[in-house]
DNA sequence: ACTCCAATGTCCGAAAACCGCGAGACTTCC
DNA sequence: GGAAGTCTCGCGGTTTTCGGACATTGGAGT
């Protein structure tokens, strides 16, 4: 039965250097995810997640949505700061989430950081799980974490993105 | 975040000869729950279940529910035969339940019997199971089934409306 | 320098427990 | 003998519980 009126989420693509990415909107203009395109598999099981019961349509995103994303791939790192995101998961996670828009462009935080930076600061593993659940790529820049000694250790969207994220960061 | 419009239902009671019945209504008119009054918590729990997230209001159901339950109450044991209900679960209590409408008023079968009527004839001790998690009583005539030895076995309303019930159906 | 460990929140799969049963074996008591 | 009661076990779907794994890291022990 789930909902009797179920929440209907637009799905764009848009091209990047670093290949297509997936950009779901809601009927607000507030972006609930964004991920490559080769791993949609994972963005759908994140999006099943957190929107349990939304149907998903093919369509066009928001112009501002579009321009601000290609903006920012395109080297305005200041693009993307207005965009509203809406997620679910546990108030743990959306913790994390948020400070994670808290870091600023072209710098990065270790796990440690981040977990102290919201009140925790034992719960370091907890902190990059949590991480790795993120449903928005990029705009809730997760890539701007790293380990301890400098390593990248991880990323969904696969390492060689997160360094070309890292280094379009500093580039621009 | 759960969803973005969550669905409201109306909970109205009924006087009865056993006792005040709960009935939850949707605003599509169709039934959602129907328990004893002295059930309230089960009902509840049931309805989490089964409408997660909704939001339950006190108020009037639609005058044909309340009046059809009434009716039933009184001796018109067609009464509820075109009432619409809707109900969560898995498909397996879902097909229980719809055999378990196909049982005449005034008939009962045994758990055996109701698992050969949804083809898994040695599922019984499942079907009565299933039986248990009904949500919406009397309409739903969970109390038609008993034991294979004539027992009534078990009720969540208590044993002693379940046999009211059936007298009831048969005095009619 | 290297290994081992504990702390932390969440998800996922496996396993077990739970039952509104019923059939068959066994007792008991006329 | 036989009717009726008791015990035991297998049935199958759902719910709960439990144990790992994980995008880490700082400290202690060797």
């Amino acid at each position: 039965m789930r909902n009797a009126q179920p929440e209907t989420l637009i799905l764009d693509r848009v091209v990047t250097p670093v290949g297509e990415v997936l950009l779901v909107t809601d009927g607000e203009g507030a972006v609930r995810a964004l991920d490559f395109a080769d791993h949609e598999p994972r963005m759908t099981r994140l999006l099943g997640r957190h929107a349990p019961g939304a149907v998903v349509v093919e369509g066009r995103a928001p112009e501002a949505v579009r321009r601000a994303v290609e903006a920012w791939f395109g080297g305005d790192l200041t693009a993307l700061d207005g965009l509203a995101v809406k997620t679910g998961g546990t108030a743990f996670q959306r913790t994390v989430w948020k400070a994670l828009r808290a870091i600023p462009a072209g710098e990065t935080r270790t796990y440690g950081q981040l977990a102290a930076a919201i009140g925790s600061p034992r719960a370091v593993r907890a902190a990059g799980l949590a991480n790795g659940q993120n449903p928005i790529a990029v705009i809730v820049p997760c890539h701007r974490v790293i380990g301890a000694n400098g390593t990248l250790t991880g990323y969904a969207g696969g390492l060689e993105r997160k360094r070309w994220l890292l280094d379009h960061e500093r580039r621009a």
